[in-house]
DNA sequence: TAAAAATAGTCCTGCAGTCGTACTAATTCA
DNA sequence: TGAATTAGTACGACTGCAGGACTATTTTTA
């Protein structure tokens, strides 16, 4: 008889896969100089700049090891340091050319997940998935904000 | 306007905030002695006993890697080696009173967990998150097996 | 059935990721 | 203005992780 997961253990599963594949959409496309967690990391600088405590905030790392991660983007050339003018203590991180190329292929690959799983499930249940996890959400992320 | 996070992101928030209850209960329980990586090998082992390979498959990493944390969670009390009489190379791991013991307050928090989400998205919804979570382990899980 | 190939696990080594502690510099509060 | 807070960094220690090479056993095959 199956033994019934543990719904996050599924969450787990699928999500590991999702991931496994753009990262490895990535490194076919010829950005195989970022690991994995260099690309959590990556993920959540904006086009106008992100300080490093945010990032390492989105990324649930702290701020040492975004400051880390942080040196080796920058010298792989997937990050930029400006000083943040608001704020003389604070260090804005803000994509280059090839950060932002790297995101596209990113979410190109996502879309392709989305519609895979998409045709796996149905249209209705998918949708049904999506409205579950983003209420989920509310209790789940330690960084929700409705107005986000 | 809120930026629709990819469904996959939005799995890993949910199930990282069950991994992180799961390790604080655990915590909280006395079982302090046990990494997040020695808890998911761990939480593969069968109460007959569980070959090296198979638990490094379960939790998706290299033999090498099991060896060494089970080299630890051996020495912390959580696992046992026996000599697989069936095959001479084998090794089958077997779990200890205090493995099980961890296991079943696991399974609580697992429990008190879903019920929490229950609780929050409504008997109906649940019952279709979960359904959707199953079906996509078919494409998602490289280990899945129906009849398992 | 002897030799070759495959398999289970381990040891060694090196590197990435992670964070606690302690620090500097800048900002905000009282 | 002095004290407390905040942003980020340097250092050091440890865990996790896997590739390569190795041993012991089993399975295949010629």
């Amino acid at each position: 008889m199956a033994p019934r997961l543990p719904t996050a253990l599924l969450m787990q599963i699928a999500a590991r896969s999702a991931e496994d594949r753009i990262v490895e959409a990535l490194r076919a496309a010829g950005f195989d100089d970022v690991t994995l967690a260099q690309g959590r990391l990556m993920a959540g600088i904006d086009v106008e700049g992100t300080r490093i405590g945010v990032l390492a905030a989105r990324a649930q790392v702290s701020k040492q090891t975004a400051t880390a991660l942080l040196a080796k983007l920058e010298r792989a050339g997937y990050a930029e340091r400006i000083p943040d003018l608001d704020d003389g203590r604070a260090t804005l991180i803000r994509p280059t050319a090839r950060t932002l190329e790297a995101i596209e292929h990113a979410r190109r690959q996502e879309a392709e997940i989305e519609a895979d799983w998409s045709a796996h499930l149905g249209p209705r249940r998918m949708k049904q998935l999506r409205e579950a996890l983003e209420m989920l959400r509310e209790i789940t992320d330690p960084y929700f904000t409705p107005m986000e």
